[in-house]
Formats: C-alpha cells, sequence, structure tokens
DNA sequence: CATGAATGAGCTTTCATTCAT
DNA sequence: GATGAATGAAAGCTCATTCAT
C-alpha cells in the first residue's frame, strides 16, 4: 500500500530543474530568515541580507512574502511543529522509576533541543511574539501548554507510584519548565550568556537542577506514609 | 490689596515653575521612557516619542541624556540597581534560619519587582540585548552578575550554619535564578503569558519554588553531621 | 510590419534605459557635487540638493558613494588626482631646456585647473578643511604633496642640467607653488577676488611669476662655471 | 590740548564695576568669537562656547548680537584695521638700497603677523569671505589694495633708482603678495599645513623667496644702462 | 519569473534662537 | 540686565518596498 504522499509524488512527476528551483525558494528563504531572525533579531536583519544569504534578490522575497512582517510569520509557523507527541509515547512507555524517567527525559529534550533550532525559535517567540498575537497565541497553545503537561504528566506519575511527594499541580511542572526555557534562552541571549557564554555546561547545569528536584520532589525517609 | 498670585507667593514659597519643572524633568523622562521601552521595545520607541510623553520637546530630551542608550541605562540604574544594594544589606543584616531568609528574599524581591517595572527590564534585555551590545553589557555587569551573587551568598550562608547540603557553586544560584527571570519573562512575554497572564499568581509560583528548592536543599534528617 | 519600437531597436541597438542611467549615474551625481560644493561650501551643502541637482533622490547617493564624505573624495579623484600623474609624465618625456618646460607647465596646470574646476576644490580644502581631518589629510596626500614634488623634479631637473642655480630644496618648490595656490584662490574667492575678477589675466599673471622666477633661478653669466 | 578722547573720558568717569563690566561685554565676545572662528571656522564654532569663553551665558551673547551671523560680521570688522599706514610711513622715510628695503618690510610684515591675529583674520576672510559680500568687499578695499599698493610702491622706487629692472606694474607685486598671503594661510589651515606644520620655518621661507625673487629682479651686470 | 536601481519616510542627534524667570 | 531651560528645524544616513526592465 503507498502512502499519501507516494502517491503524490507519482502523479506529478519530477519538474523542470528552473521550476523545481522555484519550489524551493521558499523554504531557502524561511531557512535564511530563520538563521538570520535567531542571531540578530527581527528589527536588526534586513530583507537584503535573507535574500542574499538565500541566493536570490531583494526583489524576489517580496515575490513570495508580502513583507518583512509576513516573512517572519511564515518562519514561525514552518518551524513549530510538534515533536512533542514523541515525547509523550516515550514518557508513557517508560516502566523503570521515575527519577530516571525524570533525568532521562530532561537530558533527553535538551539533546532535540540543540540539534533542532527549538530553543532559537522560543527565544524568537520570547523577544518578538508581542508584536504578533496570534503567533505568541498559536505558540502557546502548540507548544509551551503541551510541554507543561507532558512535565505535569510525569510528576503525576511519580506521585501515583509514591515516589514523589505532591506538589502544586499548576506551578509544580511550571518550576521544571522554567529552567528548561531558561537554558534555551541562556544559550541565545548575549545579555544574560555575555562573556560567560563558554562557562556555562548546559549538561552540568540541568544535573545540578535534576538533583535539587529530585531531592526536593523525593519523599522524606521517616514521612514515607508505608505502614506496617 | 494683594493679588491671588502674591498671596499664592506667600503661601507658597516655592521655587519658580521653570526651576520646579527642571528638576522634575529627568524623572519625567525616566518614567515615560520605561513605559515605552516596556510596551514597545527599546529600538521600536522613538524619543520623541519618549519626549511628548514626558510634555517636552524631543530636544529637551537630550539635555538631560546625552543619547537614547545613556537614557535606557538611567531607566536601568533608577529602577534595579539601587534596590540590589538594598537586598544585600537586609541579607547581611539578617539573622534567622536561612530557609526563613531565603523565603523572605525571593518574596521581597517579586514585590520590588511588581512595584517598578524591573521585569519588564529583564525581558527587554533578554529581547534585543544582541542589538546593543553596550547596553547588554551593562545589564549584565550592573544586574545579572550581582543578583547572582546575592543568591551564591544565600546559599553559602546556609550551607555555612549547617542548614543547607552543598550544591553547584556555579549552577546552584543559577537554578534559582533561572525561576526569577522566567517569572518575570512570563509576566511580560505576550508569547508566554498571553490572554492568560491572569492565571498564574507569582506568589503561588514562588512559594512551589521555595518548597521544592528548600527541601531539595535541606540537609536529610540521617545525614545530619549530628555526631556525638 | 515592424513596430517603430523594434526599428529604433535594430538601429541603436542600445542598453535599455535603467541600465543607461544607471551607468551615468556617478558621473551626474560628481558633477552636482563638484557644482554645488563649489558654490556652497562641503558642510553648507546637503546631500538632498545634491540628489536633486543630479535628479535623483536621497537615497540613491547613499547607492553610489558610502558617505557625503567619500562623495567629496570621488569629486577630488575625479578631477585632480588622475591630472596629476599625467603631469609627471610629461615632466619626464620633455627634453628641452627646462626653462621651456618650466613655462610649458605652469600654464598648461593652468588650463588644466580652468578647465575643471580644481581651483574651487583647493579653496574648499582650504576654508573647511580644519573641520574635516579625513578630508584634509585625504587631499594633502594625493594633491599637495604630489604637486610639490612636481615641481621639485622640475627644479631638480634645472639644476642637474647647469640651467639653474641652486635653491633650497624644501622652500624653492614652495614659493613656486604659493603662487599657484594663489591664484587658484583669487579665483574662488569673494574676498580676494571680489568684483574686481576680470582684472585678473591669469596668464599675464604667470607670465610675471614665471619672468621673476625663472631670472631668479638662471645662472648669472659671470658666475658659470665655465672655467678656463 | 585735549585730544576728542580724553574729553570723552573726563565727561564720562568710571562708571561702577557691573556696568563696566557691562561695557566690556561686547569685546570680550568679540575676542572669545575671533579666537573660536579662526581655530574651528564659522559654522563648526558654537555660539555657546563662545558665551562661556567670554564667561557670560548663551542668552547674553545674543543681547548685544542680533545673531551668530551678526556677530562674525562684528568680529571682523572689529578687527580689520590699518595698520598698513605704518608700513607706508616707515617705506618713504627709508633712505638705503631698495632691495634691503624689502628684505626688512617683508620680514616686519611677518613679525607685525605673527604678533597680532591678522593671519588668521585673512583665513577667515578667505574661508567665509563668500557668506558676507559686504564684508569681503571692505576687507579688499581696506586691506588687500593697499598691501598691493605698498609693494608695487617699493617695486616703483627700485625701478626709479636703477636697482630694478621693470616688471608687470599690476602683476608683479601680486606675486610677492601672493607669497605673503600664502604664509599667512599656510600657518591657518590645517589642510595646507598639516602634519608639517612644524616644518615649515617662516624666515627661511621668507628668505628663500626673497632670494629668489630679487635676483629675479635685478639688473644682469652687463645690460645695466651705466653708460659712460 | 527575477532583477536590482530607485525611492522616501523615518531615525537620532545638533544647535541657533527664544523667553519666562 | 542676565540667565539657561526649552524649542524644533535641519542634517546625514538606512532600509523596506516598488516597478521598469
Amino acid at each position: 500500500m503507498q502512502t499519501l504522499d507516494s502517491l503524490i509524488d507519482l502523479c506529478c512527476p519530477v519538474q523542470a530543474k528552473r521550476e523545481r528551483r522555484k519550489e524551493a525558494r521558499p523554504g531557502e528563504l524561511l531557512q535564511a530568515a530563520l538563521a538570520l531572525f535567531v542571531e540578530k533579531g527581527f528589527a536588526a536583519t534586513r530583507v537584503e541580507e535573507i535574500a542574499r544569504r538565500a541566493g536570490v534578490s531583494k526583489g524576489t522575497l517580496f515575490l513570495y512574502f508580502a513583507s518583512k512582517e509576513e516573512l517572519f510569520k511564515a518562519v514561525v509557523r514552518d518551524n513549530i511543529v510538534g515533536q512533542l507527541a514523541q515525547f509523550a509515547h516515550a514518557i508513557d512507555a517508560f516502566d523503570g522509576p521515575t527519577p530516571v524517567l525524570m533525568r532521562s527525559f530532561v537530558h533527553g529534550w535538551w539533546q532535540h533541543v540543540e540539534a533542532t533550532n527549538s530553543a532559537a525559535i522560543s527565544k524568537l517567540m520570547i523577544s518578538e511574539g508581542a508584536q504578533f498575537p496570534e503567533l505568541a497565541a498559536f505558540y502557546r497553545a502548540e507548544v509551551i501548554e503541551p510541554a507543561q503537561q507532558l512535565i505535569a504528566r510525569v510528576l503525576a506519575r511519580g506521585q501515583a507510584r509514591g515516589e514523589f511527594r505532591s506538589v502544586d499541580a499548576q506551578y509544580g511542572p511550571l518550576v521544571l519548565l522554567s529552567s528548561l526555557i531558561f537554558l534555551a534562552l541562556w544559550r541565545n541571549s548575549a545579555t544574560l550568556a555575555g562573556v560567560h557564554d563558554g562557562q556555562l555546561d548546559p549538561r552540568a547545569y540541568l544535573d545540578t537542577l535534576l538533583d535539587t528536584c529530585l531531592s526536593g520532589l523525593s519523599i522524606p525517609p521517616g514521612t514515607a506514609p508505608s505502614a506496617a
């Protein structure tokens, strides 16, 4: 049986090179724009530079995107895809102790963030999101909230299994999420990182975070609800 | 017979109007600048608008502040720098248990952040710092570093008094600071908070943070260095 | 049947209008800039006016010249620098008596100065150089020094050939150069020339200068190193 | 018998200090303005700086001079005084050989120029005179022309006494004057002088000038109209 | 489709001039 | 008279956007 994609491929055989390049244009522009918006911010990025990096002329950019703002929106839309679903599956499939799950989740998350540009996009949204309310709402609904629920699910699992003490259902996840977002920001903000950039080892930071939180979440030996 | 004016003069031996306005100018400009920087960002705010909001002309602004960047620095100094020193004093003067100190420090910090717009300024620097390196450096040196040291001092105090277990000297303070900065961002980022702004109760969030961290930092009963 | 346009195309295989204009732009701007700099001075000339006179917009000017100062330098290069090299070649190629060379050099210089506006540019630099140190340095290096060396070379040639008596190597050329610069000034300074402009015949002035200097430089008959 | 001035002094005895300072104000302002106009040019000099150097406030300056332009005119008017008459007398009184007179005249002129600010004023007139036609005309009539006639008188004297050969009556003086004006400019023009400022010894330059000109003017031994 | 020359509104900053005190 | 705070018209330069080719 063929997937939908492969059917589409059969119906629309490879177009002439020129045509194909034409179709690739928007993607190249989006990629160039993402890199530059992240690097220099929205206002400080000149459309000419985006065009140059994408290998086209300034005029061509406006053929595909009505304005610099529309280009920004397209960049964010293009990059906000739920990688989060995979994390959810992994969590559900795991069956060891929750502290171990948490450790692996946190480090796995960072691995993904490092590999993709997600941190950069978060930075972008936090920095310039105020100017684009629909995008901000979209990002919140599609990224922030699911991420929060993911952490909530892990905490709940720990409590259900008697491994964690109970924490506030709303703010507990947030305390953890905040540190993850902070790490993402730190790597993309000249102000936060500055000269100390090289000094922050993400993995060591995450370990310190995990040590503190896991101790804080663990049930004190004496207080164990155990009983006879 | 006395004129109304001369009566006023007798009753209110204030300075000449011009004089009084002159002394008020910097404050009015600072206030207007803070409001607009927060509302629209540093780059997107035009000095003319700041001046207009302060009720003066463009030229007058430059009578008091040498440049837009200097104006920003003055805003930061006016709202943050001084306060950090006060926190340092309060910490040194305190002589109760460190967990209590930490609670009072964290809540006191938030109180100040809420009263002024310091949180918004942090948001600003994270958003636009990359484009204004001098401002970013200034902010790092005058705000980020001192804040980090403040937290480090509290942690060290707890350890010295046998109240806290030892944490990584570099990342420990950062884990705490990250949550504070996150809270500041949350309140000023449409992306993070959006329309749900009202849903986050800062004080409850901070309590959750303190509960988790203080538990995580406290020395487990059994491991007590007791002796005897 | 051919359209008029296609006939024209066949007859006049010129570039597209846009293209042709593009190539003409720098020249038109240079010309406009020279005229206005001379008329109103460097500082008092607004770039917008230059652009307008060249028939383009302000922005277009900056497409071709990075700044007002660079535009000025281009004007100088366009009008003077190249010509100095030509004089040097002519001097080297000449093989008659040095007094004849000097006469032809001096009159040739004036011919060039009259044709272009180089004199006016010298006036400009003397007037405004102090306020634009970079321009002054450029002018000194590219114009004053080479001109001085040109004269020095002629004097040295005369001495080497036994036609001129020896004069101070530093001040000799300067005495001559001063008169040439003075003539340039006279023609462009309301103060020096005023309404009496018509009264000064440059060629007669230069002849008087040459007569005096050449007599002054020539070796007195009796003092001839002859011998016997 | 009393001069007019001393009579005036008797009628208007010394006023109160404050009053006297009031009368001195314009003079102090003129002095400060001259120094700054010469140093930085008209446009580049800020009225505030003039006022500060004169020890008054910006507003006070406008109490005495209607505008910056009027101040400039006043500065020039105030400084153009004919020291030239003294030179004329000295020339008439002299009874040695003309070459000696010329040497002493040229060096005396420079001594005076150095002592006063005349060179600076010449520079000022040449630089900014175009904007003030009346001043330019006045300066020409009162300074340039008389100076030219002074030189012409010396040349004529030399010819009348059989010491000089005949030169063009109009351009001969000019050739000499040009070198003197050039020297005055050199000392006040960053462009001409630049880094070599220290290298030009005015007296050596004038000697070279005199050597060349006097040789050029002297009657060749053989051609002497002597006769029996 | 693609180009890139051309545009012009917009920005920060300066400074001669005014005028309430 | 004297002050200096306040003004606002420029100026040089940038860059998103347009459109003739």
